[in-house]
DNA sequence: GGTCGAAACGGACCACAGTCCGCTTCTATT
DNA sequence: AATAGAAGCGGACTGTGGTCCGTTTCGACC
C-alpha cells in the first residue's frame, strides 16, 4: 500500500534516453527517405544514421513495417485533422453530399501521394487500426447525414475501397494520367449509392 | 530460305530437362504449401524438395512473388474457366443482374479461401494481369447487359474493389463470420450502381 | 556422329530483416 | 548517496531472399 495509485503513475513516462533515440531515429528515418526513397532504406542504415544500434530501431518499431507505419502516421494524422476541423468543403461547414466528394478526392490524392510508404507499410499493424477506421467512420456519418438507408457501414467500406492504392494503380499506372476520370468517376459512384443527384 | 517458316517453328519449344524441372517444382511446391502452409515455403527448401538448384529455382518464377503467382494462376484459371462457360447463375444462361449478383459472391469467396497465397504473391506480377483485367471486363460486360450508363470502366472497377481480400480482411477479422452480411451488402452496393431493383 | 552456340543449371556468395543476450543507464526506494 | 531492479541498449549472429558466373546439357546444323 505504499506504492502510489496505479492510476497516477502514468503508464509509461519513457525514459529520457529513449525519448532522444525515438526523435534521432525519426528524422534520420525522414532524412534517409527523402535521400535514398523508401525501398532504399534499409533498418542497418537506418541505426548507423541515428546512431543507435540495431537492436533499437527493433524495440521502437518491431518491423521494417512498423517503420513505415510509423512515418505514415505523422502526414496520416495531419490529414485528419484537416477533415475533422480544416475548412470546408473538406472540413466541417459544407453540405453533406459536398463533404463527401471532397474527401473522396482528398483521400484519393492523398493515398497517390504516399503509395510508396502505404505499400511497404504493409497490411497489418498499427495504419490499418487508425487510418481505416477513421475513414469508414467519416464516411458512415456523412452518409447517416444524407439519410442514406441500409448498411451504412458495407456503403462506407465499398466507397473507400476504390481509393485504395492496390486498386488505383491498375488504374493510373497504364493510361497515363486520367486522375480527372478517376474523381469523376468516384463522384458518380458517390451519388448512385446516395441515391440521387 | 532453308530455315523452316518461324510461325512453325513455336516461340519457345522449351527444352526437356526444363519442362521435367518445371514439373517437379510446381508439384513440390503445391506439396511444401499443403505441409507448412505458405509462410512457411522457403526457396531454399523448394530447391532442395524438387532436387534442383537455387537458381532454377529464380529462373523459373524470377522470385519469391512469381512462385505464388504461379500457383494462384492455376486456380484462378479454373475459375475463369467457371465463369466463361460453366453453369448458371455464375456462367452464361441467366439473366445479367443475377449473373453479376453470383459474380460477386463467387469472387469474394474465392478470394478469401486463397487468401494467404494472394498476398504473398504481392501486386505486381503475373497476377494483376490476368486476374484483375479479366474480371473488370467481364462486370464491365455485364454491365453493358444491364443498359447502365456512365464509365463503365471505372463503376467495373469501383464494384470489384471491396471483393479485394485487402478490403474483405478488415471486415471479417474483427467481427467473427457475418459473411452473409458482405454479400448482402455487395448486392445492395450492386443495385444501387445498376440503378434499380 | 561430331561440333557449335545457346539455353539451362546449380551452388557459392551477398544483402538485409529480424533475434538474442550480456552490458549500460535510468529511476525508485531507503 | 547508495543500491537494487527494471528498462533500454547495441552489435554479433542467424535465416532467407536474391544474384552471379562457371559448368553442363540440349538441339540444330554440318
Amino acid at each position: 500500500m505504499a506504492k502510489p495509485l496505479p492510476l497516477l503513475t502514468n503508464p509509461a513516462p519513457e525514459r529520457r534516453d529513449a525519448a532522444r533515440n525515438r526523435e534521432a531515429l525519426m528524422s534520420a528515418a525522414t532524412a534517409l527517405v527523402a535521400e535514398v526513397g523508401v525501398r532504399g532504406v534499409t533498418m542497418d542504415a537506418l541505426a548507423c544514421r541515428a546512431g543507435v544500434g540495431k537492436g533499437t530501431v527493433f524495440r521502437r518499431f518491431g518491423s521494417r513495417e512498423g517503420l513505415m507505419a510509423a512515418l505514415l502516421n505523422h502526414s496520416e494524422t495531419e490529414w485528419q485533422a484537416a477533415v475533422m476541423g480544416g475548412p470546408p468543403p473538406l472540413g466541417p461547414g459544407a453540405p453533406p453530399l459536398e463533404r463527401l466528394l471532397a474527401f473522396g478526392e482528398s483521400r484519393m490524392l492523398l493515398n497517390l501521394r504516399h503509395a510508396e510508404l502505404i505499400e511497404a507499410a504493409g497490411n497489418p499493424g498499427a495504419r490499418s487500426v487508425a487510418a481505416v477506421s477513421f475513414t469508414t467512420m467519416h464516411v458512415r456519418y456523412l452518409l447517416g447525414q444524407l439519410r442514406v438507408e441500409g448498411d451504412l457501414g458495407y456503403l462506407a467500406t465499398a466507397l473507400i475501397a476504390p481509393l485504395e492504392i492496390i486498386v488505383l494503380r491498375e488504374q493510373v499506372e497504364p493510361g497515363s494520367a486520367p486522375i480527372d476520370r478517376l474523381v469523376a468517376g468516384w463522384s458518380d459512384l458517390t451519388r448512385r449509392v446516395v441515391g440521387m443527384t
